[in-house]
DNA sequence: GACAGCTACTACGTCCCGCGTAATAGTACG
DNA sequence: CGTACTATTACGCGGGACGTAGTAGCTGTC
């Protein structure tokens, strides 16, 4: 069977950018891995998976874009490096800026 | 070599949403494949590959956000389905909602 | 009229990210 | 002391992203 011809609505494919939403997480100030879970979860609706959040936290680690605090007992915290922030912040301009065209395009109903 | 520190900042790794971008290009009317890769180089500055571009637009047009316009000449023309026009408008408040959490967590310099 | 360059799409293979799931273990509560 | 929650590690699969090559028509231009 091919596939549904639905899916909900929004839900583009398997894809929802986690590494994104985590460094968005961060920018509050530095958490570990279940806060930013619970964190993404109350601003987004969704739960990153296991895998999925840890997988996303080594990676962004490795490029240097967040970095490990000292663990305390259970809990490793991260915290968002210079470069995080940077690339943070470039990022979110460039997606608002597309979610401003889209919308422009979309509605039409309004001046420009 | 593990992996370079940097890359030249703002690249999510191999992931740019190419679905999202193909739905903020159609949203404008119906074109065809390389009309896209056109826009949204426009649009972004990135050009994405015929494998990328293809392969989502084949997979859009199974869910049943996009749909296939009669071909002229060599050109299969797309258009937004009623569905797909839904799903990015959809999509597009939630990625501005994100943009500005984001915002005033990092700049933390204006009201609430 | 042949050659270069652009348009437009198809086909193919690789890589690795997203994601689910299971395992481990500490904590908390009744 | 059993159940539920916190917190992370480990593992494997599927498939989307991406590059590249191939096909082919159309547009100049010398």
């Amino acid at each position: 069977m091919p596939r549904q011809t639905n899916d909900s609505l929004d839900d583009l494919g398997r894809f929802s950018e986690p590494a994104l939403l985590i460094l968005i997480s961060l920018a509050n100030g530095p958490k570990h891995g279940y806060a930013m879970t619970t964190d993404i979860e109350e601003l987004t609706g969704q739960r990153l998976g296991a895998g999925t959040l840890y997988g996303a936290l080594t990676r962004l680690d490795a490029r240097g874009w967040i970095e490990a605090l000292p663990a305390r007992e259970r809990r490793r915290p991260y915290r968002l490096t210079k470069m995080g922030k940077a690339v943070l912040a470039r990022r979110l301009e460039s997606v608002r800026a597309l979610a401003d065209v889209g919308r422009s395009r979309l509605g039409g109903a309004h001046a420009s």
